[in-house]
DNA sequence: TATAATAGCGGTACCGGTTCCAAAAAAATC
DNA sequence: GATTTTTTTGGAACCGGTACCGCTATTATA
């Protein structure tokens, strides 16, 4: 497997080879004055050993690292991987290391997350937030580290938000603005503050305006789920709009309308929030609220970046959206 | 920010705290012989100092760590993600934790990348590998971790593959057996010796024992590139199957397809590799080679800690796929 | 040329743990 | 009660860097 000279070689290494002291080889390395001789003794040694220095006596001694935590309930979202994306890009200009935590949408994973993260002494932390019980917030308090929450409120902390009931609003006028006053909203669990929650009340406050109040389903963020809830629901129903809580409930409803011979969006509007690429990709592209995820990711690497450096950051940083519209929505014939 | 007690505590403290040694206290967080008397006093001060090691002089003294450098071309890519998926599970049971560098394809920042996790002392590295060049074998060489490249043949190096010659050769087995005489192949660029290369070539020898020499056409892995191609290619097409490289491929044909008015799969039959969740969600389903991604991830994660702890670890690891039929594909009439 | 200023370099302490070894204390044996 | 054995503890070195401080060598200034 061709690796033999397995020997870590030191800054001690460095200088006995040289011939000078390790604070010399140090000062060559970190800038400060040292003459052209000694500069190119060193560079050649550096050169022909391949030395990097060691980065866990670095931190040690700088008590302070390039890490940065991030706590995510599943790698395979969307939003998540967008958002993780966008923080990359500014991290890897910044220097800076990301450390990936899934947690499988386990509140206990959460925990553990967090500790390691401690343990791990990791320069600041990202957590994209679903569902924060009191358990959560004592530990967030006990870290003595600088912590970004994106996607969901919480109080004393730096969050980066999604206006989600901006969207809800959005969405709810443009459904009424085509004429449909008989809508149906196809949610998740509330206890999920920004998707479950503020998205629908958005929705809602903006229909109330006009007297119509939707009817409400719930079901969960797989695809599969909302295809089955609309096999059953679909028949018997009696809206124009079907404004589904994210993309992929929104998929599902469209699967289960072409089976049972509903035309999108002759028969039935239907609508998602995220702007997932797959809205593009099937037939009839799907109207959605697209949210800036990339942006998010930019937003949030910058701030914790700045917060790290105790730099001023704003409490709640907002993170805008704008309605798509594609070809499952259309006026109210 | 709640943050106030920011003082660091360290096994100094606890010792001086506990009136012992550090020794002792070391002792006592590691397991060692230890007076009743000495463990009660040091854990009710460890527990009220909330005190966790500093990992980084732990990993300075043990000359080694728990990380495992990653290496990714993308992170939308639904493979990836579901095999980031499998190693992170095993991973988080065995107590490693996973660093993942995101490299957008570009082969310098592969190269950096590397440089990155030597200079982190990784305990070892995992490679997803895409196209490999001299430069990366040469560096690769130079690096005294250990590696595993996951998705591509490099001599010498540990690899976990898929089997794409033999989901090639299945689903040209599966076409000809649907009685399909006319086949287009839409693949991407040969350079990528897994999904370029080795599917192909499946797919060509499995049909040419037929005597059947499938169209040619080379895209890339973005649905809206698929599609476009398709919308010029469907319109004088004469194939009865176009077999694509991968599910995304297949969506793009298939959203042309519905644009052409061509049904699917009375007119045309389609299928991909990959076995991604949408090929699911769409209508009709899309027939598939279905990959076992996060098993993938299983393997390769217990490989790399057989390896980080010196244990022998088979040179090659093919992993297993199978032909999913679904409602894209159908017998020639 | 004498003196001051500065550049270049080495010695050493320190970061926060682990581990070896020897000393001290406790327990067991005679 | 003295001696041996075993358990418990503390001291010190070490991991691989960084940084302060002071000494020497060089250059600039008077």
């Amino acid at each position: 497997m061709s690796n033999d000279n397995k020997e870590l070689v030191t800054i001690s290494d460095i200088s006995r080879l040289a011939g000078v002291s390790k604070s010399t080889v140090s000062r060559y390395l970190n800038g400060g004055s040292i003459s052209k001789k000694t500069t190119d003794k060193i560079k050649k040694i550096v050169h022909e050993t391949n030395y990097s220095p060691n980065s866990f006596a670095q931190s040690l001694k700088a008590k302070k690292n390039n890490l940065i935590g991030t706590i995510v309930p599943r790698l395979d979202s969307y939003s998540i991987v967008q958002s993780l994306a966008g923080m990359d890009q500014e991290f890897a200009e910044k220097k800076y290391e990301l450390l990936i935590l899934n947690t499988y949408q386990s509140p206990e994973r959460e925990l553990e997350a967090l500790q390691t993260f401690k343990k791990q002494k990791v320069a600041g932390i990202v957590f994209f937030a679903t569902i924060l019980k009191d358990e959560h917030i004592q530990l967030l308090k006990s870290l003595d580290v600088p912590i970004i929450i994106l996607g969901q409120e919480v109080e004393d902390y730096h969050n980066v938000l999604y206006s989600d009931y901006e969207a809800g609003y959005k969405i709810g006028q443009y459904a009424h603005q085509l004429g449909h006053r008989s809508i149906t909203y196809l949610g998740v669990t509330e206890a999920d503050r920004s998707v479950g929650h503020s998205r629908k009340k958005g929705v809602f406050d903006a229909l109330q305006l006009f007297d119509i109040h939707p009817d409400y389903y719930e079901t969960t963020f797989q695809t599969k789920d909302a295809y089955k809830l609309s096999l059953k629901l679909l028949p018997h129903n009696e809206s124009t709009y079907i404004i589904c809580a994210t993309d992929n409930i929104a998929l599902g409803v469209l699967k289960a309308a072409r089976e049972l011979n509903i035309e999108i969006p002759q028969d039935i509007s239907i609508s998602g929030f995220g702007g997932y690429d797959i809205t593009d990709a099937v037939t009839p592209t799907i109207t959605t609220v697209k949210y800036a995820y990339q942006k998010a990711g930019h937003v949030t690497a910058n701030s914790i970046i700045r917060l790290v450096n105790k730099e001023e950051v704003a409490n709640v940083t907002l993170i805008e959206n704008h309605v798509e519209i594609k070809n499952s929505t259309t006026f109210l014939i």
